[in-house]
DNA sequence: ATCGACTGATACCGTCTGCGCATGACGATC
DNA sequence: GATCGTCATGCGCAGACGGTATCAGTCGAT
């Protein structure tokens, strides 16, 4: 009651042979199906397509609009296949990724740069957001990948440490630190006024200071969620404030970075987080990806 | 081997309602083969596209991206039959034209504006060809229609007049006859030099000056083929012409058109012809806006 | 004018697909 | 843990579809 796809494969066939017994070779089948299933085509389209002679068959006026759209129909049916089967693999496809502000300063652009080159056909949608949002969004499906420093405890989530960095200390540039030497000490930020990190919205900087800082308790003179916050308060002159390295990246009038001493290793860590149970596909091919990336 | 659009249209029934069953319903089958026709679809394509619950079914990526797929391709197998029969009912497709040089300036726009307005959907090509040439495509099959002088004597085609309208006498504007009287009589040409048709190139023309002269018989000074050709040597002041009335849309500077007296009857007449076997349906339909066109 | 060669259409037959019915396997829910 | 609802599977049969043989028409050569 319907066309089919072998229908009009068979009438293209004869249509660009210009002759049935041609056109059934082409198709590995004999003559007479193909006539009746160009008959049937006809029916069904309720009108002539091809005029058949003693020497061939050519198209009617409306088998040249048909002819069209078929060869369209036939490609679209082709290819439609092969497509889904590059999603199913991850080869193409839509990527979901959230991250968090400072994320977007360290490695962000590099994920991007590799996801476009190792996977040119998927589309790749950002979002920002912080970190218990982007364990929400993972969960219910809305993000395939986050970016985020805080390990979730979850054990639905499957984590990978993607880039590693130092805290350094940002200091007022008219602060005495910013002018006697080039390092800071650890001891010397024990009397010094301090802006710290919430312990709630900014949990995992708080624990990472306190760590740092090994029992040193400077005055914390504000509590902030953001780093960026963070960093106006520093150029403001009311403190210093620890932050990740790659902060460096924004050259905030005011505000100089400075090394800590005998704070050689990179701490600060920034994780990709995925479900264990994801079903996008192109979730494991963008964790490829982002293996080589930490390898350089 | 390949997919079939059945498959596609179960794969997308079942996708939308999220449930086999109610997907089966709608398609008035029972769910088993439904099932099956999706296992099959999915066989081909290489990949999973729904995820089975006990619930229902949800989509996979791969499914997602085949839905759209699957989406387009039965909309245009669905609109394909269509506009053949539309193309087959001559109320689409293609129309080319032929239209001799002074045809456009009596009817063509007439014929063009109707055309669009009884079958939008019909892409007129125009050609201003010679009457012999135009009856030459007609012949093969490069034209469907021409608009000509002459009344072809091939059995093969048929005509139908479309443009009536009298022959008028074309004055250089320093002209005694253009000076004295409004009307021109046929004795005031027997002593006029006269600037006349080309037998051959414009038979048609030739003879109808003939016989409108009724016997008189001014000096020929100059036989041209084209009546554009005529206007520019009357203009120029070599002498007068008989052209058909239509020729005053052009306004040719150094010309006065004058109607000739004792000639009432619109006796130069404009044909549409075409192939009594044409294939092109819309050749009908076209012919239905021209008597219409005829009428007003 | 006749015959032969070639065109697409038709008749007939066998197979294989694809449907419906009955039922199974599995998970959710109470 | 029984029950309900989900999709999958086994089976039998009708119909679709392809292949072989043949027909019918047209064209061209003899």
């Amino acid at each position: 009651m319907t066309i089919s796809l072998d229908q009009l494969a068979g009438f293209v066939a004869v249509a660009e042979e210009g002759h049935f017994g041609r056109a059934a070779e082409r198709l590995r089948m004999t003559q007479p199906p193909l006539s009746r299933q160009v008959q049937k085509l006809e029916r069904e389209v309720g009108a002539a397509l091809l005029d058949r002679t003693s020497r061939g068959a050519s198209l009617t006026p409306a088998g040249v609009a048909l002819l069209a759209e078929a060869r369209r129909l036939l490609a679209l049916a082709e290819a439609a296949p092969r497509s889904a089967r590059r999603v199913a693999e991850g080869r193409a496809g839509r990527l979901a990724v959230g991250f968090t502000a400072t994320a977007a300063l360290s490695v962000l652009g590099r994920v991007l740069a590799e996801a476009d080159a190792v996977l040119p056909d998927v589309v790749v949608e950002l979002g920002e957001h912080v970190s218990a949002t982007q364990l929400d969004r993972l969960r219910d499906g809305r993000l395939d990948l986050g970016l985020l420093r805080e390990a979730p405890v979850d054990g639905e989530f499957r984590t990978r440490v993607v880039h590693r960095e130092r805290f350094v200390a940002a200091l007022p540039v008219r602060h005495p630190l910013a002018a006697s030497a080039r390092e800071v000490r650890v001891a010397d930020l024990a009397d010094a006024d301090m802006i710290s990190y919430d312990p709630t919205a900014a949990r995992y900087f708080d624990e990472l200071s306190a760590a740092v800082l090994r029992g040193v308790r400077p005055r914390s003179v504000q509590r902030v969620a953001q780093v960026h916050s963070m960093l106006a308060l520093v150029a403001a002159g009311r403190g210093i404030a620890l932050v990740p390295e790659s902060i460096g990246a924004l050259h905030w009038d005011g505000v100089t970075l400075r090394p800590v001493d005998g704070w050689p290793d990179p701490v600060v860590v920034l994780r990709a987080v995925w479900r264990e149970d994801g079903t996008n596909p192109v979730v494991a091919r963008a964790l490829d990806a982002l293996s080589t990336l930490r390898e350089r």
